[in-house]
DNA sequence: ATGGCAAACGGACAAGGTGTCCACTTAGCC
DNA sequence: GGCTAAGTGGACACCTTGTCCGTTTGCCAT
């Protein structure tokens, strides 16, 4: 897992919204891609475990680019050569994490992965996203400023992923929906329900998967 | 309507949270409130206008307050005065469109005002919000950055209104739903679906109504 | 009407962030 | 072991932010 870090830069993230199934298990050969040089991935590995530390202990939405670099004591350069923005940094740690879950989507045991009926596989998805969240909120709330995280790759797999629920449980024009069902994961919003308005993870989960239930009830 | 304007300066909509009804037809007598100078109501009208055109103009979540001052023709410091930040502007101008549904859903007819099923009055809710993003979505997108949306005393009126919606409606434990429901209603979640996705305004009033309706089904 | 005073104004300032540029260093291949 | 290009980091010019403070101006009492 730690091996994924060295898989392109902060900024392939983006592309990677293209091939979003077939990344999941690409080989680690690259095919004309013309190397990284050992000096170039020892800086951006101290640059993402400095990054880390930063967005967990100040606000998320304050970290700046100076910040990191001076954190990981690179030059800003070095630090813009990989990374265009700190919210771009926050989304490539998050990457590693969230890509487990995507193999359990895929390939897992239901409910989360496929053999449950789709109302059931919605709830353990939004469970698990709330695990997620609960674990990485600060690089979440960090992977959000900026362009927000509609733009990542990880929220298009997001999306394919609901699609398909939407469309196994006989939805008419699930399109609109997916992003609708997506929304109730918003890291700010989780921000606000736990730590402003004080609900408890079970409070919130509970509620969550009653609203799968409800969304994508059998006895439509 | 244009008189609204001259009720409290930006900072005030937050204190609104507390008093979210009584606000509604507050008189305009100022009880010990000090009065504000001419000069000043005229630089707040000003620099409301101005700011108006600005965040319509351009990415309104590149909108400084140099930017504003300098198009109301202002100092820094008296816009200062007026506003911590750009999204309290913006904030303050949303206010005003957003008073008028207010009213409608408390004193209006069904199905947006009382007298119609709670999933009915939901889906006008949304269309109702759906309408006003449409039309303000620049405004919209400037309010939400900084603490975000959910501090605003306008959200804190849609809270109230959905929560009232989820008890008559018999649900369990409304609170950690009340942000669920929402969630959908996010500037940034409409901008994607409208001008990412390219989804009509009516294939996603569709679905949304389908949504509240699904959400608040009768046969519970 | 006029003079005093507090409210309001606006330019200026220091601090800090952003991207980019360019001279230097160094890893990797011949 | 030297060549070459990728990689590095300090510096630069520009912009934004809040705040401070000397000046102006509306409002009220006289």
């Amino acid at each position: 897992m730690s091996d994924d870090e060295q898989r392109g830069r902060g900024a392939a993230s983006v592309h990677r919204v293209g091939g979003l199934l077939g990344d999941l298990q690409a080989a680690d050969d690259q095919p004309v891609a013309p190397r990284r040089r050992a000096d170039a991935e020892r800086n951006r590995a101290q640059i993402l475990a400095a990054a880390e530390q930063l967005f967990a202990q100040q606000d998320p939405r304050t970290v700046t680019m100076d910040r990191i670099a001076k954190a990981a004591g690179v030059g800003r350069a070095t630090l813009y050569r990989s990374f265009p923005d700190p919210s771009s940094v926050a989304v490539a740690l998050l990457d590693e994490h969230e890509r487990r879950l995507q193999g359990q989507l895929i390939y897992g045991p239901p409910p989360l992965g496929p053999g449950a009926p789709a109302g059931e596989r919605l709830a353990a998805f939004y469970l698990a996203m709330l695990d997620l969240l609960e674990r990485h909120l600060p690089l979440a709330l960090g992977a959000e400023t900026g362009p927000a995280r509609f733009r990542t790759g990880a929220y298009g797999f997001w999306r394919v992923h609901v699609r398909t629920l939407l469309v196994d449980h006989g939805i008419q024009d699930p399109d609109p929906l997916i992003d609708i069902a997506l929304s109730p994961l918003s890291p700010e919003l989780y921000q606000f329900q736990r730590h402003e308005l004080g609900l408890s993870t079970e409070r919130v989960g509970r509620s969550l998967a009653d609203f799968a239930r409800q969304l994508l009830r059998s006895g439509e």
